[in-house]
DNA sequence: CGTGCCAGGTGCCAT
DNA sequence: ATGGCACTTGGCACG
């Protein structure tokens, strides 16, 4: 194994983990936990969590994850602005405070029993690359926008309008402006009054009242019925047909990289 | 410690893990793998992420996580509805397949090298309360209308409107009625766009208009210049004052438990 | 730093 | 199942 510190603590008392947690954290290495303990958290909102068997993760910037045995999400937590203190209090059991300021918020773990500490420092510089973000259809859409209709030219994308950014910003075959705003998933009514509130604001700066086309793989009701009573339009987006196209320029980037890393 | 089957298992071959996390897997054990993996996830989008060090949870509903050794969330994950599998396949590594149906997701996690396995079976029957929710900010205030203003009387809460629901209805001294939507946070302008749609349709229902309020502990500007220029009020809402009442209600609530309880 | 907005958002509860 | 909405939302990018 590449692990150059991965350790494993089974059966050592509250106390002598405190010490070996205290250090743990001070080198900023990354911290598993199981073990029986209490959660108590106040901030923005409050919340305890009774006795019980759970995972707690230190990571090495010092995020805290407190996981019941169950559930794709944390039960507590402190993402990785917090401070971490680790004691023991006699007759409490080995305690662990994460603090965080803005907002300021206080996690406090209570382990009356702990089966096992692991102890380690991940080397993690793989790269994350996700596709099919909204990002993606606003440059595939913006460069061939005859899926959109024909003839439309696309003048930019997220052109500041007011306080927000309009997704793509067009003229139409009748020259005609045109504001684009896209939506990766099922378009809600709140992406119809984000694109009215461009449209509004679009035609008090410059007295034109512009187009305004809503795009989505699919509609809410409520977003459909406030498109109509808008007076705005929309489009059905099939993404298979996006990804097949976004896969053609994703090999041609590839093959460009190859070649100029070749050459 | 209470741990019925906590294992660790640390320096075995892909191949003998494989075996083990079978069973662990059927058994709907909890896992915690770490090693050095790559990961691809296809779905409603589509990820990948290259070869790094990494701490992969395989939880006993059979929701997966995989955590970076930095950050509060995972960099991939599939939910509990997923069907996990493991094989080995030689000269790739140790593979984890999770499957899931609506929305149909596969996540492909691909081991090199495993550093250390955990497996257990984890109890946790303990209690969660969380405080301070909107909902209890909605129930303090309903039964306390006086912080919002003297002599408002509380018709019901939660109240269907057109499609959404407003979270307090009442009738102020006038008789005239209000529509009180809240905001634990900041509120934003979709907030007082929020109030002002429950306001719009039941002046259409009920041929009357209705005082609109925002509540909340502070206003974007873009919430107030919103809330001005469409004739909504608003209040702020000092959250600690209403923490106390809060206090003493669940105070109260547990004394008359008590009460019952000795009787 | 706040404000706005996306996210494989997730989770809860309603019809 | 779909819809509407809160969330300790977290995260990023921009003014």
């Amino acid at each position: 194994m590449s692990y150059v510190n991965l350790k494993v603590y089974s059966g050592d008392s509250l106390e002598e983990l405190v010490e070996v947690l205290k250090i743990a954290i001070a080198r900023r290495s990354l911290v598993i936990i199981l073990g029986e303990c209490r959660v108590d958290y106040e901030g923005r909102a409050a919340s305890r969590l009774e006795l019980g068997e759970r995972v707690v993760i230190i990571k090495q910037d010092s995020a805290l994850l407190v996981h019941r045995p169950h559930g794709y999400s944390p039960v507590n937590w402190q993402p990785s602005t917090a401070i971490i203190e680790v004691t023991f209090k006699p007759s409490v059991g080995l305690v662990l405070h994460a603090v965080r300021d803005r907002p300021r918020e206080y996690l406090t773990v209570v382990f009356v029993r702990v089966g096992l500490v692991v102890i380690g420092e991940l080397v993690d510089q793989g790269g994350f690359t996700m596709y099919l973000e909204e990002r993606d259809m606003r440059d595939i859409l913006a460069e061939n926008p005859w899926i959109i209709e024909e003839d439309l030219r696309v003048l930019g994308v997220e052109k500041p309008i007011g306080e927000g950014y309009v997704d793509i910003y067009a003229l139409d075959k009748s020259g005609r402006h045109v504001l684009v705003e896209l939506k990766r998933i099922t378009a809600t009514r709140e992406a119809a009054l984000q694109l009215y509130r461009y449209v509004e604001v679009y035609r008090k700066e410059h007295g034109e009242t512009p187009r305004g086309i809503l795009i989505a793989p699919s509609f809410a009701p409520t977003a459909l019925e406030t498109l109509t009573r808008l007076g705005l339009e929309y489009r059905y987006v099939d993404l298979k047909r996006l990804w097949e196209l976004f896969k053609k320029r994703e090999s041609k980037r590839v093959s460009l990289q190859e070649f100029f890393t070749k050459k």
